[in-house]
DNA sequence: TATTCCGTAAAGTTTGAACTGAACAAACTT
DNA sequence: AAGTTTGTTCAGTTCAAACTTTACGGAATA
């Protein structure tokens, strides 16, 4: 009995876990079914199929295939390779803070840098046009584009900063 | 000729301004609208009414009414009082990098601190119920806890840090 | 070679966020 | 006091993201 009671509060507690931790990968941009997919690797200790994924979270391998895509992308995930096992296997990345800083820091400056070219075009296109009469938008302008700036390099700052 | 081929350029590009700057709030988990309403208010040398917003991004009042509150409690966006006028007066406030990025970082802050005491009521109800057969589940909280730990300095770092 | 198995693509459905217009309450004007 | 004006609440609509089921192509197996 004491055995069944701890099957379930294990179970609850799995439950629990998956639920709040993955309430906070959310905030890396990944949306539900991403963060939750990511706990669920990252609490086994084996490699896992898209069929347990299925099993473990309850919704359909379409849905499992595309979101470890994305964590594939992000490089949160890792495909495994194990001889004689015909399905994909994947597994969480080991350097949990690290992977994610900077999966995370990289979207950031990527986005960054792609506005901050748009708007150095239009700066340059006021010059061209030699517009007189916007003194005041073009003032704007330098200031959005140093606000970018800013942003850059406190992302960058943080990409160096090495905590473990 | 000129005039009215610069008044063209000049709406050209403050569309593009608000087009492409605002994609960069929303970065700052901002949505579409309250984005471009705060280009708006950034770009106006004056306070602006709900209706002059509604005016400049062609949406409905509530629409405004329900972003600038938004804005307002992000703290981006002040109210104005000018003697005579009924409408409320809304505009952007001035440090734009120190306010966004305050603004940002209370609101990972707040979320980390929320799931990392989530997190440790977890531990603890392992400890109280002597789950013994779940060591793996346990290391595995521990070192989610510590990752909430991390995340909260990289984020305290940026607060301390003054740019301009 | 035929058949089974696996991952992905395609098409259709569901759900929630964002938006609108009408109705309302409070403040202001006359 | 009656009538406007202004911001917000509420009820309903629209649309895109997320999900499911079915179908398919390519690899493994028999």
């Amino acid at each position: 009995m004491q055995t069944r009671h701890n099957e379930e509060t294990l179970d609850h507690l799995h439950h629990s876990m998956i639920s709040e931790f993955s309430k906070t990968l959310e905030m890396f941009s990944l949306n539900t079914t991403e963060s939750q997919l990511f706990v669920i690797l990252y609490l086994s200790d084996e490699p896992m199929t898209l069929d347990d994924m299925k099993n473990a979270l309850g919704k359909s391998k379409t849905a499992m295939s595309n979101s470890i895509r994305t964590l594939l992308d992000y490089n949160l995930v890792e495909r495994v390779w194990i001889r004689g096992v015909r399905k994909d296997l994947y597994k969480a990345e080991k350097d949990l803070y690290g992977k994610f800083m900077k999966a995370y820091v990289n979207r950031w400056l990527d986005a960054i840098d792609r506005q901050k070219s748009n708007l150095k075009q239009i700066e340059e296109h006021i010059q061209e046009d030699e517009i007189q009469s916007d003194r005041q938008t073009s003032v704007k302008l330098k200031e959005a584009i140093r606000f970018h700036d800013a942003l850059e390099d406190v992302f960058n700052d943080i990409n160096e900063k090495d905590i473990y």
